[in-house]
DNA sequence: GCATATCCGGCAAGCGCTTTCCTTGCTACG
DNA sequence: CGTAGCAAGGAAAGCGCTTGCCGGATATGC
């Protein structure tokens, strides 16, 4: 054989040879199963594998079982901190369960997510994790979309959904609208009266909630939110720091505070008023929601509303590994605590 | 039967079928080949696996080839910028190639990174991609992970590593050393006199070899970095924060500038700093490496040393994918630019 | 002491694909 | 018109593993 033919790892054929055994008492041995195997063969199948190095093929025990050891997670932008931290906590509790983690991005396309979904079910994970805000008009990706996903908890596996209610799915939903509601109250408590608003595409359920939570927490002060004072930008940092500069184009004379619906958007708000010399807290305020690590760092420390997404994701699939009761839908609600730090007074 | 029943999805067979042809001219037709199949035999076997909602087997097709569709991603920490953003670049190149990315954490534990290569080989994937950093005094583990690897070279898979100049394998590598030397220059050009420094646990390769091109970078200007004025920390927000209050217990009077060594540890410097009432960068300048995302958003603005994170790691899968010439090492080295901010003068 | 239950190896049949090899039906050429 | 050459479909042999089933050996009951 000449050097650098490609040597193929050991098989469980191999081990099983090595020590004398059969296959069938060799996979026994290894990785598991109902049946016992007497002490003397395991140990001897162990220490054949061990010599070995052997290592099982995922993809043959996926095969013969019919499902393999991963769990599919999807998110829109792996580079975005919300969405990291939520895979960090599914990471984690995968790593706990021994399960393999295999993640896409749709880059926030309903199209990419629908193509993504349909390649990560080539993979037969046995759980699919989806993260990343459902848009409103895309009402044709989304049926094809459930469509897609029932077809596959139908073939066995599971599916649960991080955020986005509107899916028929098991759930791990957060608070958006009380949450902004209750930021809305605090910063109304503490005398601040008039409000702008920096969102991301209309379209995108979590933004539009969070925004009408903040509007009707005004309300209840009764503050209203200037149409013209609401500015839609990507739901990034930049999108974040362009709608700040088309809020200071309107003009923000008399302003307390802007709310952008995340703290991504926050941040970029953040460095656009730096930039324009607008000093924070002192002449406008910024808070943001979803109290992403850095929310801390950023000085002035910025207000929000904290969602404890590292948890979120391991949540998210501690219910997916749980029995499921009775075919019953589970949706998990996580609240978000306000903190009102030092972007707002 | 019953409802609730898992009906598996349609398998290739089922497709074939469906068309009247042969389970190899349905492979052929779908999955690619090298051999042509008829026109129409296409069309039908491609309409009846559009109706049968047909989605390759991954696991089988790795089996049956031998090798699976994926890349197996390993990074110290997700919820990390500086790893998501290599991983942000990695996934985004996978998509292109058709490869799914499969993710593990090693929580910067040189043990669990070992045990996670072992469980990753179990996937059988084309390509490995380890991120994040050596240590020094590591060196079993160390020795164990590159027999790890060089096995699974040795059965066809290609490993890249990311930073890690010391693994004998295909490397995407920065110049940490002459990155810092060259931001010592520039501050101490500025005019900056006296220095303190923040570095990673002393045996974190990356983290040593900025500190001593700091060091050599301010020798030039005839300048001392004291060791009483260097502590170690986690690499992490909270190891910077840490540090940084060591820092301060010690007296910075005098100090013009302290350089962290990473941009994460960096921006926990600030916040230490903040925390204590220190103007930065009005009494005491912070610098630090890596330029991740939230470094221009801070206030100041970070001054630190950009790195392509993104772009270092769609290199790696690159490199991964691209077909060995004639058996040699491939080394690419990327370099950093210094960017003065806000938070040095 | 015999029948029955229990334990545990091993055999072999898959799991869903790819690919080699065989076969058939053409085209091309002398 | 005969034969070599080629294109393309199909049969079947795997790929590495799990697991239902069989059967020999040992334990249990009356």
């Amino acid at each position: 054989m000449p050097p650098g033919t490609p040597r193929s790892p050991a098989t469980l054929h191999d081990v099983a040879r090595e020590a004398g055994v059969s296959l069938a008492t060799a996979s026994r041995s290894l990785n598991g199963s109902t049946r016992r195997v007497n002490e003397e063969y395991r140990a001897r199948v162990v220490a054949a594998a061990e010599r070995l190095g052997y290592i099982a093929n995922f993809s043959a025990q996926a095969i013969a079982k019919g499902m393999s050891p991963t769990v599919a997670l999807v998110v829109s932008d792996i580079a975005d901190p919300y969405f990291s931290s939520i895979a960090s906590g599914v990471m984690r509790g995968a790593d706990e369960s021994g399960l393999l983690v295999t993640m896409a991005v749709t880059e926030r396309s309903a199209a990419r997510e629908l193509g993504i979904v349909k390649s990560l079910r080539g993979q037969r994970p046995r759980v699919l994790i989806l993260t990343g805000s459902r848009f409103l008009d895309s009402a044709g990706e989304e049926e094809a979309l459930t469509r897609e996903l029932a077809a596959y908890e139908e073939s066995g596996g599971r599916v649960v959904v991080v955020a986005q209610q509107s899916l028929p799915f098991d759930t791990v939903q957060m608070r958006n609208y009380e949450g902004a509601r209750d930021l809305a109250r605090a910063l109304a408590d503490r005398g601040n009266r008039r409000f702008a608003a920096i969102t991301g595409s209309r379209s995108l359920l979590t933004s539009a909630d969070r925004l009408q939570g903040f509007r009707d927490g005004l309300a209840e002060s009764g503050i209203e939110l200037p149409d013209e004072l609401v500015v839609a930008g990507e739901f990034t940092r930049d999108g974040g720091y362009a709608a700040a500069g088309e809020l200071l184009e309107r003009g923000l004379d008399g302003v307390d505070v802007v709310f952008a619906v995340s703290d991504v958007m926050a941040i970029g708000t953040l460095s656009r008023l730096r930039d324009a010399g607008v000093d924070v807290p002192g002449r406008i305020g910024v808070a943001g929601f979803d109290d992403i690590a850095t929310a801390a760092d950023v000085t002035p420390a910025l207000t929000t509303v904290r969602l404890p997404l590292v948890e979120m994701g391991r949540l998210a699939l501690e219910m997916a590994l749980r029995e499921r009761e009775d075919g019953e839908r589970q949706v998990r609600t996580v609240g978000g605590a306000v903190l009102l730090r030092a972007s707002t007074r």
